[in-house]
DNA sequence: CATTTTTGTTGGATCGATTCAAATTTCGGT
DNA sequence: ACCGAAATTTGAATCGATCCAACAAAAATG
């Protein structure tokens, strides 16, 4: 009774154990911490004294001080921390940082904020041992925040020329190559790109400008994998409609209805992620048009949902869980070393493509 | 270049920064801290120095320890970690709980462990302020661990008698009652149910002695507010197959195996989750049999995919997202008091349910 | 110019543990 | 009973910050 009221007011410490129990400060700790190398006459009567008071066991606030590693490591981003939950992407690649943290026992912390002040912040005070990045919108400033806690982290997509930051990505070039070769050999020649950003905040046409002086690396290897190969079969890539969305739903559909109010319809469409592929397939639907029958759909990303909608959606699948799974191990062995992993793709026809249609 | 090698052999303190910049650490945490309070020039020196030490800032390490709060809420539970991202249920709990976490900046560490050792050991070792529990298989045990570590914590389901813990769950047998009546009041005799465990890793038919001597009195409770609807229509529920899953693909489908395999099949199925009803319509359109044509099926949660299956879902909706904002809410002000809150469900009538076919 | 008030700075105490060299105890062997 | 080795225990130092009472310097007041 009196340990509770006293416990409500202040927490029992070690030391309070230690000298109830009248051994030394060490002791109790080993108590612990180290049970085997204290006396069992002594373990359990420091055990006994801890029990009756009511002692929560030792604080892992006074002990990560004291230890240096926190054994976790957080993954942040400059979306709402529901992107976590929400994203498919972003899920994939969550179980694949679950897998590589639970392997060892680490913790995952979510960090995240939706103005600038806090997640500097966050990012500041975040008790973790080393961060995964995920560079999606204001990728750099987040990439420049972490920097400054001299802690190790990863980015994820090689968005980056900076060669100073470790980071794991695929091959875009080579990805959007086995996308725009495929429709191609299709017999398509008249085609639109959903593309991701070349910058912050931007939706709407790209201009060559706008694509040349690309903060988004990632954004801009793609398309020029998809153009390259385009061009390889005599299409004019000038002519072809890129719109940039936000990778969400109302930016994706403004971009379709933008990109069929033109007189040319495109007869397929290169999405740069399977989630604005998924929105393009519903939007195509709604208005009655038939995939791939009239509209072949290439994604990118090789989410799950893309297997299950109708038609399935064929994609250049990355390997997320690997990716996540090496992103994490990054941290937790991290080695002081800067390390940029490029992975393959894989291609994966589904039912979203198909012959162009006769003229 | 010095201060690079330096920084390897050991990360620079404030109290480095004090000295090379000539004041004492407490104008030296106030640089950092409350630069307001610091006359302007001293600022300016100090930070001066650490730029050029290349100090990282404050370690929160260190200030956690003085602070007390961690800022942040620990989410439990005995599934994998990435069962967060992976069962819908839990996305949407997930996404309410970073609500309130967003709203107060707070961060948010997930724990868990697949053997027990482990778990008691992050469950003692997170650095949260308090815990929300996913009281799903091994719940009562979680409870057990985490009341140990004398922090505030609630768990979800008000599965357990135990008045003494805050939990927040719905009303389960007003909510099973409503999914009886309805299937009732369109003409279904022949019931299964499709239920969540009654005690730990268990699976099969259930007996009335285990359903008696129910842990979950939640699973309990549901299955109650089942009968007692059922027997109002004069149906024998002794009659009706119980069959206990872990609420997965596999152990669901021996279940459905098992029920169909007697003479006796039923038109209506009861399942105690969205996630078990979805596996069931896949399972019965898989074997030929029309849904709600055949069978009838009413799932229970209210998850989003329910709304996108084919037919969708008839459910009993919990207001999961607002579960989760509370839970959230109730660590982050927490004032010391047990709190035990019981939510309303919503009842969701979609495709999944329809009159009994005729005999 | 003396006295108060305001503003800024200092350094010791504290948060709650772990670690490790040194001191002490225990114990087998003679 | 005594010795050295092995097993335990001790207590000071440390981890990296923040807080706060006391003090010093500068500014305002009489």
């Amino acid at each position: 009774m009196a340990s509770l009221l006293e416990g409500q007011a202040r927490p029992i410490r070690l030391a309070d154990i230690a000298k109830a129990a009248g051994v030394s400060h060490g002791t109790a700790s080993n108590v612990f911490s180290r049970p085997e190398i204290v006396r069992a006459e002594v373990r359990e009567r420091v055990k006994a004294v801890a029990e009756q008071m009511g002692y929560a066991g030792p604080d892992p606030k006074g002990r990560l001080l004291r230890a240096g590693k926190v054994n976790a490591i957080g993954v942040a981003t400059t979306e709402p921390l529901s992107y976590f939950f929400d994203d498919p992407f972003a899920r994939v690649m969550m179980a694949g940082i679950s897998e590589a943290c639970d392997a060892t026992g680490a913790g995952i912390a979510l960090v995240s904020a939706a103005n600038q002040e806090k997640l500097a912040w966050n990012i500041q005070s975040a008790l973790v041992d080393g961060f995964v990045l995920f560079c999606i919108e204001g990728g750099s400033r987040l990439v420049d925040l972490t920097r400054e806690r001299r802690l190790p982290f990863v980015a994820l997509e090689l968005g980056f020329q900076d060669e100073t930051v470790s980071a794991i990505g695929v091959d875009n070039v080579a990805g959007a190559r086995l996308a725009a070769r495929h429709l191609a050999e299709l017999g398509h020649r008249r085609f639109a790109v959903l593309s991701l950003g070349f910058a912050d905040n931007r939706t709407g046409f790209a201009t060559p400008e706008a694509v040349r002086s690309a903060v988004y690396t990632g954004t801009r290897d793609r398309l020029a994998g998809y153009f390259e190969e385009l061009s390889r079969f005599g299409i004019d890539t000038a002519k072809i409609p890129v719109y940039e969305t936000e990778n969400e739903e109302k930016s994706t559909r403004a971009g379709l209805e933008a990109i069929f109010a033109t007189g040319e319809r495109p007869t397929a469409i290169l999405a740069m992620s399977d989630r604005m592929a998924l929105i393009a397939i519903d939007w195509l639907i709604g208005r009655g048009l038939n995939v791939p029958g009239d509209v072949s759909i290439v994604g990118f990303d090789g989410v799950p949902d893309g297997a299950l909608s109708t038609p399935p959606l064929t994609t250049i699948a990355q390997p997320i869980t690997e990716i996540g799974r090496r992103a994490a191990r990054m941290i937790l062995d991290h080695d002081g070393a800067v390390r940029r992993e490029t992975m393959g793709v894989e291609f994966v026809v589904r039912g979203s493509t198909g012959p162009a249609p006769k003229a």
